[in-house]
DNA sequence: CTTGAAGCTCTAGTCACTGGAGGAATTATC
DNA sequence: GATAATTCCTCCAGTGACTAGAGCTTCAAG
């Protein structure tokens, strides 16, 4: 049996993050010891990983939340599954696209500035003229 | 003379938006109609599209806040108006990269996925088994 | 048995907005 | 000039995924 900080050492998942997933319903509530503090399991600290391991990923807790329910369907087919994973490169990509954008602009801007007076900044003066941009943005 | 929805359709900034910069102190205070709504001029609207440029270019509003404060110093020289850009562009590219090992991940547990059963799903199991990984993340 | 660490609940704050309620002002139409 | 439709006002609450703090209780070590 692990206490809360037993289970968030062995996690890497901080303490009130853990009470904040078990609110979230991520995890299900723990057993309570008898002074009503959390007590976990091995399965806990399992879920509590996979849960980790998917917010690494970047996917939102209802995502998170529907691939915890479908993997306690072994039997079904795992199209759902893909599809969350699929949608969440489709904006992992779509966002890397817009940083990109974003770091050429900021490089063209910072390389056309001398670097003397605010009067001649290229920085403020690309921020108040918008025709100065390359793209669009 | 124009009225705030005026302003928002003219630098596609939200009517709300703008009122939440005044409180931000990002605009200045708008003087008011008789009957106590807000009335900009062009003055105003160059304010606004300063705003919404830096914003589009993921600058917070701290940031904004300074840069806003330089500009109105032409004599300065331009370095800290640099800076915020130059520090911004390192945090730019800092999350491409974060996003660009994401991309990978996800790829590689899509592409291994045979799509059948959540049982042998390898989206759920490179979830659950962290030793799955192909780098730290 | 004492002490200090760790636990509990509840509330509020983060960031940059966004939306709604309920009411007043303005603008357009007749 | 009356009325209707639109826009405006303020204030408050909600978003996502935590994070931090207050004030209290329980646990583990010595």
């Amino acid at each position: 049996m692990l206490s809360i900080g037993d289970l968030s050492k062995r996690t890497g998942v901080k303490v009130p993050t853990i009470r904040y997933y078990e609110q979230m319903g991520l995890i299900e509530a723990a057993e309570r010891s008898e002074g009503n503090q959390r007590r976990y399991e091995r399965h806990d600290l399992e879920r509590l990983a996979f849960i980790r391991h998917a917010r690494d990923l970047g996917l939102d807790i209802p995502a998170i939340r529907e691939l915890i329910a479908l993997s306690q369907h072994p039997d079904l087919p795992c199209v759902n599954a893909d599809r969350i994973a699929a949608d969440h490169l489709i904006a992992v990509r779509e966002k890397i696209e817009k940083l990109k954008k974003l770091e050429h602009e900021l490089e063209r801007i910072i390389s056309h500035c001398d670097g003397h007076s605010i009067e001649d900044c290229y920085v403020i003066r690309a921020l108040s003229d918008h025709g100065l941009c390359e793209g669009e943005h």
